[in-house]
DNA sequence: AATGGGACCTGCGCGC
DNA sequence: TGCGCGCAGGTCCCAT
């Protein structure tokens, strides 16, 4: 679900909707979502504090504040930003603004991290987070690859490996670079390295495009969904034509995560 | 080092 | 119609 094109859409969006803006009160409803500090402190710490700046990093949203502190979320499978947002049953904190409108943070599962910290750089999850795609030379992930005997698939899932690709995108990824998502990374060609370095950059740029894939649960800051869906090859798609050569797509598990692919063209 | 499994959770779609 | 169950997958943690 939201993985890094999906976060990068918010966090454009945010940047238009609510930099600068001053958060005025924080209505928790469900206390499970904030991991620190203490749902009170929390709450006191961001009051009357002004949004100065928002980043990401892989699939973790920052924001930076006007009292030196940062709010870091996490999306995790189904939590969404909304904005201007309404309660819902699934609205697990709203943070209300200086115009009187509200960002909601959703999140069905409860899986979502809201934190605040002194220093987001040193969380040990940014701290361990590999380069993002768009951080390396072909040289620097052929390297990378060379020393990594496990299954390419999930390793491309690795955060600590590279940072903002998840499930949907190293299977689409996979696909467009012709590689059976079961081969050991260190065994790819030459050819093969730089075509997956290649498609994993293109295939997240398209999907940044498109403003991100909703399926399950993923929407825009909007509320409305992401378009790239329709342009998925692989995912999802067990039982259908693959679209280059018309074989059935199968469904494997790899590393206990459904992992889709064309057993003809990915080899 | 690599891999597998479970945990965290809820709601959906399935089979009966 | 309703029930129980498997399943979705980001991240961490533990066992082998």
């Amino acid at each position: 679900m939201p993985e890094l094109p999906e976060v990068e859409t918010i966090k454009r969006e945010l940047e238009k909707a609510v930099l600068g803006k001053k958060i005025t009160k924080v209505c928790i409803h469900h206390a499970r979502v904030i991991r620190s500090p203490a749902p009170a402190v929390f709450q006191k710490q961001l009051k009357g504090v002004a949004i100065k700046k928002i980043l990401r990093k892989g699939k973790l949203l920052i924001f930076e504040l006007s009292n030196a502190k940062a709010l870091a979320i996490h999306l995790k499978m189904t939590g969404q930003l909304i904005y201007p947002g309404q309660d819902t049953k699934e609205t697990r904190v709203c943070f209300h603004l200086s115009n009187g409108k509200k960002l909601s943070f959703n999140d069905r599962r409860l899986f979502g991290e809201l934190r605040i910290v002194d220093d987001w750089r040193q969380l040990q999850f940014v701290k361990g987070l590999g380069p993002e795609p768009f951080e390396v030379s072909i040289e620097q992930f052929k390297a990378m690859l060379a020393a990594k005997k496990t299954r390419i698939k999930p390793l491309l899932m690795d955060q600590t490996f590279i940072s903002g690709v998840g499930n949907l995108y190293a299977a689409e990824a996979l696909f467009r670079a012709r590689i059976d998502p079961g081969r050991a990374a260190s065994g790819l060609s030459e050819k093969e390295k730089e075509a997956l370095f290649n498609e994993i950059r293109a295939t997240l740029d398209e999907a940044i495009r498109y403003k991100g894939s909703s399926i399950d649960q993923y929407v825009q800051l909007s509320g409305r969904p992401g378009s790239f869906v329709s342009h998925h090859q692989v995912y999802d798609k067990e039982g259908k034509p693959c679209l280059i050569c018309g074989t059935v797509i199968k469904r494997i598990a790899l590393g206990g995560r459904g992992t889709y692919f064309c057993p003809k063209c990915q080899r």
